[in-house]
DNA sequence: CTAGGGTTAG
């Protein structure tokens, strides 16, 4: 109704103009363009504009643009640039500016770059603000070649230029083409600007070059939320947690007040340390401070409980969600995934596929075929899988997602056909499937196929200690030690080293780890005493060690000694003498389980009447009279 | 006029 009234006003005007500017007298706007701009009169600046032609001039021209660009009205934004041409009007470099600004928040970046190209002088600003569009909207590869022929035309780049080149290096991984711009900042001493700064150290830590942007943070003249988030996500997303949590409580302590992006990097940090209750009280800071409840920060919250094995938690604030992405699914459906719960995660990717509000990417299909595979659900994986291949998804199965089957059928035993698999993929297999499936060989004492799996995993990936392990681990399970001895050889002569195992158990606000044969632990003499008294009883409720499960070839009563050195047996009988009675005792475990600790928690929960849940890298095992929830399948 | 950090994956 409005915009009618508006119209008809317009009009009533228009009718004035033409009668007055019959007579000779100069035509006299009742209003300057710059005025109605301002008071969002945009229709009747443009007809202010249309009527005085040539004169509408620098500021007419200026306050227009900036109407268009506050209400991104594209269409009336090319009626102002269309005026400039047509009224020979050639604008200065900061108009022209104005109008490449103009298109590229209007999304017309094409049109901004031909603004850019045909400026006979281009300045930092006309130059950065194109870079950024580029990289604003996904366009990194462009953001970095109008960088390097801005470069190549004499043009100096500022700090703003510097921020948003890095930026676009870091998600176009040009790390070669950040370093020589580092060079550039440094010659500049521009290093030291914050919000340069943020980016170059994002930029080396997102390629794994931690501690060069630790170096880089550490040099920073001031440090804000922005850079010890920078820094704080950096640690979190290579799984350096508790580097992490410290940068975090550094944060605090200077004073800082984290944001959401901080307390969604931190509880990244605290879902991987497993702390429950560090989680909680995160969760407690953000609703008291009423912080905004962004997507972002919710998805987190989600993967927190449920690697925290609290999927109630993360089930209802899912459930309360008034905007899923389609990380939330994914999250939830990861959750479930790692507890085992096939039959959850096909109900739910049903619910998400019948909402058709977010739609299933590469990620979802990864969860719901992994989730398959725990959920001893094969044939369903198998179906699934083949119904990406038909299109049904809109999701093309990639690398990971074939190794995600051939994963499943190497846990599910059938080997043969996890390498006959193999042989389909479109592409050579990676050294991660290969790897999956040379652990299956491993599980099911599938010495043929393991070995040639393992000799070629080690030819394409000699710098991975894990292959030499399990390839050496699988000749000792079929007593090959000359085998097991040359692999070992090969292993040393490369240098190469493997993550130690470790276990973590929470008692008291702090979390206790260990590792094998810990001798580091304050406690460590009451948890050896008590693991004699514990073996004994597990033995006479039936534990036999399982000493295929020892690398070396030595004698078995030293075998034994090994297995009972294990990390997550000696959280565990920790967990016996620390933990109150009756309450269940939750270990955490950064490598996979191994089947001798495996079968040692199921009979400890048996014997000790006690609920034992222990995460590992994979999943969740919970452990009760006996029993495990993933049915001795992992 | 132009700028930095973000959640899920095996």
């Amino acid at each position: 109704m409005q915009n009618r009234v508006r119209q008809v006003f317009n009009l009533m005007i228009l009718f004035r103009r033409s009668f007055s500017s019959s007579s000779s007298s100069a035509l006299q706007p009742l209003l300057p363009i710059s005025q109605l701009c301002t008071n969002g009169r945009l229709h009747e600046a443009l007809l202010e504009m249309v009527m005085l032609g040539p004169e509408t001039g620098f500021h007419g021209y200026d306050a227009l643009l900036n109407a268009c660009l506050d209400k991104r009205a594209l269409r009336q934004g090319q009626r102002v640039h269309a005026h400039m041409i047509k009224t020979c009007y050639l604008p200065a470099t900061y108009l022209r500016t104005r109008l490449l600004i103009f298109y590229g928040k209007c999304d017309r970046l094409e049109d901004a770059r031909k603004v850019l190209d045909e400026m006979p002088e281009k300045n930092v600003v006309s130059w950065t603000a194109m870079i950024s569009r580029y990289s604003q909207t996904g366009h990194s590869s462009e953001a970095l070649s109008v960088f390097a022929e801005m470069m190549r035309s004499d043009g100096k780049p500022n700090e703003f230029t510097f921020a948003t080149a890095l930026t676009s290096c870091t998600r176009a991984s040009g790390l070669a083409l950040g370093k020589q711009i580092h060079g550039l900042l440094v010659k500049w001493s521009y290093d030291s600007h914050i919000f340069v700064g943020s980016s170059l150290l994002d930029m080396y830590a997102k390629a794994g070059q931690i501690v060069e942007a630790r170096e880089i943070f550490d040099c920073l003249p001031e440090r804000d939320v922005v850079s010890c988030t920078a820094i704080i996500a950096g640690y979190a997303q290579l799984g350096l947690d508790e580097e992490a949590l410290e940068t975090f409580q550094r944060l605090l302590s200077e004073g800082m007040t984290p944001n959401y992006v901080t307390y969604a990097s931190l509880l990244t940090a605290l879902s991987g340390l497993a702390l429950i209750d560090h989680g909680k009280q995160a969760h407690c800071h953000v609703l008291r401070r009423e912080l905004p409840f962004y997507a972002v920060l919710q998805n987190s919250l989600i993967d927190m409980y449920s690697k925290c094995g609290n999927l109630s938690y993360a089930r209802r604030l899912f459930d309360n969600m008034l905007e899923r992405t389609s990380v939330s699914w994914n999250a939830m459906l990861v959750g479930y995934s790692k507890h085992g719960l096939g039959g959850e995660v096909l109900e739910l990717f049903r619910l998400m596929r019948d909402e058709k509000r977010v739609k299933p990417d590469a990620v979802t299909l990864l969860a719901v075929l992994s989730g398959c595979s725990h959920g001893r659900m094969e044939d369903t994986g198998l179906s699934i899988f083949e119904g990406m291949i038909a299109g049904d998804y809109g999701i093309k199965p990639d690398t990971e997602h074939y190794g995600c089957i051939v994963d499943m059928l190497g846990r599910s035993g059938r080997i043969d056909e996890a390498f006959e698999f193999i042989k389909r993929m479109p592409s050579e297999p990676t050294a991660g499937v290969l790897g999956s499936l040379l652990g299956a060989c491993r599980v099911h004492l599938s010495v043929d196929i393991g070995e040639s799996v393992g000799r070629k995993l080690i030819e394409i990936e000699p710098e991975n200690a894990g292959n030499y392990v399990i390839l050496s681990n699988l000749y000792a399970s079929a007593g090959r030690w000359e085998d097991v001895n040359n692999v070992r050889a090969l292993m040393m002569q490369k240098t190469v080293t493997k993550e130690p195992g470790r276990s973590w158990i929470q008692h008291e606000q702090t979390l206790h780890y260990f590792h094998a044969n810990d001798r580091t632990h304050p406690r460590r003499e009451e948890v050896v005493a008590k693991m004699k008294e514990i073996s004994i009883k597990m033995k006479q409720a039936g534990y036999v060690p399982d000493l295929s499960c020892v690398l070396y070839d030595v004698d078995e009563e030293q075998k034994e000694k090994m297995l009972l050195g294990h990390s997550e047996k000696l959280a565990l009988t920790f967990g016996l003498i620390a933990i109150g009675e009756g309450i269940p005792i939750r270990v955490f475990k950064n490598l996979r389980i191994c089947v001798d600790c495996h079968n040692f928690a199921k009979i400890f929960s048996k014997v000790f009447e006690r609920e034992v849940s222990l995460r590992d890298k994979n999943r969740f095992h919970q452990f009760d009279r006996g029993i495990c929830s993933c049915g001795d399948y992992w």
